[in-house]
Parts: structure tokens; sequence; C-alpha cells
DNA sequence: TTATTTACATTCCTGTATGTATGTAAGTTT
DNA sequence: AAACTTACATACATACAGGAATGTAAATAA
């Protein structure tokens, strides 16, 4: 085929990433190979190579782009300085987590594949201090939320923020977790909005 | 090489499955090949075609050495009908899990295997059931125990057995994964027992 | 316009994994 | 003791999979 132009070129970089999505889903990270994406994208491997250097590298830009939106949202939704509720702050974030996985077909895919159609060996064990951090993130931003809350009495006298934060990060690891497995959505993604409510009851005694 | 005897014959069997947990937990499940089993077994691939269908086989083989035990110290220390606090059972039943992975080599491994070194796919994806159902099973022995605690005044009037049971299994599931990343200690294995106690300690208001 | 680079497709080479078929010596049964 | 079976090792046949080398036509730069 002839050369394409910087915007087609672009495209069909895109086009691998989500032909890559798409195979991993079905056969996982590890027994998807590089023919399997090219067919799926429509391209031959010589494509592939030309904008990735293996397919660690494909993997690494499709997470990219679900990991660098979730900062921002945590952000947005826990630390900023508005006059809600820390606590309906926090339902808020884990909620939109949930409704981002509902509606969005490439996060829930993405998701899935981190959690249970990839082996962290390797290439991909220094992954797991990725997220490591990433939790370190969430729990201190968590954490924030909670002491604003018990600055405004909304808290149990008994109930220490950083406690209340790592118990309610485990909670939603937990049911992040669940919700990927539940495909059939009987036992924890129709659940889920409700989960976290009873959960935030917990500490409104 | 001759034959062996029934006795040594079950020996090779089980040393192929502590070779292949060995190497699963190097290379992941999916890159692990016969050849490797073997190697590390000290066998050749004949052999382990003489026990085993296939990798597969092997896992489950694996899995069941864990699992089968954990469904009767679930039983025994959440439901025996004893004089024990039933919070304080549940208590005990998820610190003794933490116990189990921190002085039981084996169980740690195959839980590491399980959780971050293996894809769920094609033959794999039957196990999610498998583990959902697992889960169900552990929902309803946690929410037996809370409401026995409900029953002898122990827990908050506005606390549900439901949803406590619920909260602390995805508390739990949150803290089994973040155990297992958490290969230095520093954010969870260290804190395990403490972050258990602390989330039962969020119930008794 | 010519030269150069880009964005791929095609081809080839090599290594590796699987499964099976066959060989074999010792155990087990009769 | 002979016949049979077990518990493997060895060898082979096939099928991928990865990577690199090469080809090529169009876009782009000079």
């Amino acid at each position: 085929m002839a050369r394409k132009t910087k915007e087609d070129a672009e495209l069909t970089r895109r086009n691998i990433i989500i032909a890559a999505r798409e195979v991993f889903l079905l056969r996982g990270v590890s027994r998807t190979t590089m023919e399997h994406i090219a067919t799926q994208a429509g391209v031959t491997r010589g494509a592939i190579y030309w904008h990735f250097k293996n397919k660690t590298q494909i993997f690494q830009a499709m997470r990219e782009q679900v990991f660098l939106p979730l900062i921002d949202r945590m952000d947005d939704t826990l630390l900023v300085d508005s006059s809600v509720n820390p606590l309906v702050r926090i339902e808020n974030f884990l909620c939109g987590t949930i409704h981002l996985l509902n509606n969005n077909i490439e996060t829930r895919q993405i998701y899935e594949i981190m959690m249970i159609k990839c082996e962290y060996v390797t290439e991909f064990s220094i992954l797991l201090q990725e997220i490591l951090q990433t939790c370190s993130g969430i729990e201190d931003k968590l954490q924030l939320a909670y002491e604003k809350a018990k600055e405004q009495g909304l808290l149990h006298p008994s109930h220490e923020p950083a406690q209340l934060a790592i118990d309610t990060q485990l909670f939603f690891i937990g049911l992040l977790h669940m919700w990927v497995k539940d495909s059939d959505g009987q036992h924890f993604r129709n659940r889920a909005i409700n989960l976290i409510k009873a959960h935030m009851n917990l500490l409104n005694l």
C-alpha cells in the first residue's frame, strides 16, 4: 500500500491501540500476537512495528489512555475546595468511577484487561509499583477529604481520617475487582452504587 | 530411566505441581512452558504429559491445594457454634487468613499466581465464576456471623448484617489484592492485621 | 523537479512450544 | 516365570511467533 499522510498515520496508530484492546480482552495479553492485533486492525505486522517497538509498548499506550484522566478526575472531585460536603465529594468520586465503567466501553475494557487479563511478570512487574503509588495517592487524597469532614464535625469522634481513608480505599479496590469479574452483573455490577452508599453510611452515625 | 513404584510416581506428580508453582510465580502462567516446568522438576516433558493432560490441568491441581482448605477453615472459624463473640470470630477468620499467607509459602505463592500472574481467558475464564461463587459463600457466612452479633446486641442498631457482610468482604478482597501486590510490605503487608482490627472497630461504636 | 523520507506491505529466517509417537526398563499381575 | 502394564525418556512433526531485511509508492522537502 502507498504511503499515508501524517493524519492518516496517526489514525492507524490509534486503530492499532483499539485493535489491541479488543484482542487483549478476548485472548489475554500474553496469548495475543502481533499478527492478531494486525488482523484486527486491518493492517500488517509491519505497520505495527513501525509505530511500536513491541507488545509492551502498545499495552503502555493503551494504559495511559485511562490512568492519566483518572488522576485528573480524582483531583477535581476530591480536592476541589468547593462548598460540597467532603463526605459527599468522596461518594461522588467513587460513584463517578462506577458510572465511568458503566458508560465508557474503553475504560471498562482496559480495567478488565489490567485486572484479569494481564500477568504481572518481567516487563510488566514494574507496573505493580506504579499501581501501588497510584493507590498511595488515592489514599492521601481520601484522607484529606476525611480530615475536612472531621473538621466540620461530620464524623463520629472515634473515627480517624487515616483509618477511614484506607478502609474506604480497600473497600473500593475490592469492589472494582469484583465489579470486573462479575460479568453477569447480578452480584456486584448492579449493586455497586448502593454498596458505595451503604459504605458511606457506616460513617454517618 | 526405569519405571518407578506407585509411591515414587505420586511423588513425581507432587514435584511437578511444586515446580509449576515456582515457575508460574516467576514467569506467569501463560509464558510458562511444559519444558520450564519439567526442568524445574528435574524430569522431562514426557513425565508431565503422563501425569497431566496439559498446563491447565496442572494449574487446577495446584489451585485445589489452596481452595479446599479455605472453605474448611472458613466453616470452622466462622460458623462453629462456639461461645466466642461473633465479631471476634470474624476478626479471627480474617487475621487467620493473613497469618496463613505470612507463614505458608505455598499458599502465599498460589494466591499471588492466581491474582497477578494468571490471565482469565478461554479455559481459565470458567474460574471467574468459581471465584464469584466462593465469594458468595463467604458473604453468606459473614452475614450469618453478623446476624448472631446483632441478636446478641453487639451491633449499632442502624447496622444491617447484610450490608456489613458485603462491606467487610469487599474490604478484605481489596486488602488481599494489595497484600499480594505489596511485595516490599511497607504499604499493606505489615499493616494488614492492624487494618483488619481498625475495620472491625468501625462497627463497635 | 529531484531527492529524500515516511508509512507501511512482503518475505524470509530462526527459534520455540505443543502434542504425539515410539522406545524401554522396571514394576506388577497371574 | 511369563505376560502385561506402568512410568517415564527420547525423538519427531507441525505450527506458530518474532524480528529483521527488503521492497515500494506516495508524501514531503529542497
